[in-house]
DNA sequence: CTGAAAGCGCTAACAG
DNA sequence: CTGTTAGCGCTTTCAG
């Protein structure tokens, strides 16, 4: 059915050996022998079979990428940044929704062992003990992205998110506000939860401001959560002033509760998310947040991930720099 | 180095072509056979080698997803419904993004006939003749999805544009708007950009309201442009109050212009979004909108591709239904 | 029901 | 510099 090495080599009437010579630009076939070749190449309109060459050496020039949910709008442009790099370096992604969970956690596991991946991008904000040991005894390069396990047998590419909730509270704090709630993640979660509670608690406590563990609400970084913590916000006697989200789409759920109830932002309330999803930027008001750098950490977890499979050293983990992007959902305390 | 088939079939005690019979559930094994191949499966923790099945059977269970940017909103919850049908019948998919640019495309569809992709899904608004041309081609199956041909000598799952912006104009003039403006998409675009702007000339026509094609702005889809176009709409003397956007971003970025400039939304006005995507959802005034059923358009896009793949007869142009999702940004007019 | 053998398309020695 | 050969790991006749 379709053409083969075999085709070629009989219409340029050399060996296969040779046409495989000049199909992997090996140095040894002369310039006569590797034109004729080409010219068949051409005529025939030949491609060569990844599958077969694939067998053979050993590498199949894709790597899985496991994300929990594609359709969350924080992953996309991760997984953007990873297949521009693979491009780049002729790979393949193959792309598994595994919403976190276990069985299609195994599931997708498998399928890439058995197709031969030749390495894994593992991106979410979390990561199981269960999948970590699988991780371990699988024997293809893993990094992980947005997620570092504590022990540091993985390569991971984050950032510092204690850091970056600190500088987004302290943001607040210099704004004049003295009374901040926060809107969190997870209690559970050693990435965006634990981590941006830290950070938070650490710029309060610096600037002598007292910690009040009842203006702090956690949720699950989706609107929902963000619009129902509110919502206890607005019902508190000694209202804060400022508000730090730990995602980007709670703090449009904060803010379409406040405004929804009568209340201005940044007037009333100040808000500061965390994320830098498009949303927050198309939010009325623009939303100031602390930007995960999405794109360049997919980019950077691929580029590990090649390094690695080249045999070459590479840091076991990096953090990139996030970045506080000024809008309009905060102001100055008392202000008007 | 990993464990073959052969492994197996020495720990088992049988030849190889058994050990293929009970991975293939072959019938004829018996129970007892079954069984030993089954332990020593286990035992030696044995995973088959897809690669080189695939090369024996001519099929990859891959099949590649093109796409413009995985990083645009309107496309990641197509892809959703892609790999979740996909997952099911046991395919991978392999995710390129293109840009819609014709080298990149034409690379990508290189890749996919080298790695030999059982199928294709290309997802966009639109497809360059050329592309149509490789796509013939090719002899892999394909199918359009969000995007159809003229010709219809491609498979394809849509919704009816022409229709949809039809209902979307139609709803606003039974709100008793009389003077709506259309912030368009692409004036050649053959799918999101005529027949929308088709569907909304013949609601006008069919209610006796005359059109002005001097309200009818057109843009490119994205948040600014939408901004770009309001800011000429609030040049106008005679300002519509109405205004039906061919894309929630722009209609979201027609929002966030008016607001910013002191009008209201939905009392100054009104204005009703195109896609579904969660932008519209959550802005505040949630945006009304004509949803396009994304997950299912791939859902429904990956299946006609497996029958197409198993040989079944499968209809050539589906058409899946929009919906009119009434949220807060529009209102009769006048009322206040 | 089961073992042996051929071969999918390609690469990598190995001779020449 | 180049042709030939031996597999990569698996499926699928073909005998038995």
């Amino acid at each position: 059915m379709s053409v083969t090495i075999k085709d070629v080599a009989k219409k340029a009437g050399v060996g296969l050996g040779t046409v495989s010579r000049v199909l992997n630009n090996h140095p040894s076939v002369s310039e006569e022998t590797r034109k004729k070749v080409l010219d068949a190449i051409k005529e025939l309109d030949y491609n060569p079979n990844a599958i077969a060459r694939s067998l053979k050496v050993k590498s199949t020039k894709s790597i899985g990428v496991m994300i929990p949910d594609i359709s969350s709008a924080f992953y996309p442009d991760i997984v953007r940044g990873i297949e521009d790099i693979a491009n780049e370096y002729k790979y393949n992604i193959i792309l598994l929704n595994t919403d976190l969970k276990r069985e299609k956690e195994k599931e997708a596991l498998i399928m890439l062992k058995e197709k031969k991946a030749d390495g894994i991008l593992f991106i979410s904000n979390t990561i199981s003990e269960k999948l970590k040991r699988d991780f371990k005894k699988v024997n293809i390069p893993i990094v992980l992205i947005a997620t570092k396990d504590d022990e540091s047998e993985f390569y991971s590419v984050t950032i510092d998110n204690e850091r970056a909730a600190y500088e987004a509270t302290k943001y607040l704090i210099k704004l004049g506000h003295k009374r901040i709630a926060m809107i969190a993640g997870k209690k559970e979660d050693p990435n965006a939860g634990i981590p941006r509670i830290n950070g938070y608690k650490r710029a309060l406590e610096e600037s002598g401001l007292k910690l009040d563990e009842n203006i702090i609400f956690y949720g699950d970084y989706k609107f929902k959560s963000g619009y129902q913590n509110m919502l206890k916000v607005l019902k508190l006697k000694d209202k804060p002033t400022a508000i730090f989200s730990a995602s980007d789409t709670m703090a449009v759920g904060a803010a379409s509760c406040a405004m929804q109830h009568g209340f201005k932002v940044p007037d009333d309330f100040s808000i500061i998310g965390f994320d830098g999803v498009e949303l927050a930027e198309y939010f009325y008001p623009p939303i100031t947040t602390v930007k995960q750098p999405r794109y360049e950490m997919g980019a950077k977890g691929m580029e590990m991930l090649i390094k690695i499979l080249q045999g070459e050293d590479v840091e076991r983990e990096v953090q990139l720099d996030f970045e506080l992007i000024e809008r309009s959902s905060c102001k100055v305390k008392g202000e008007s």
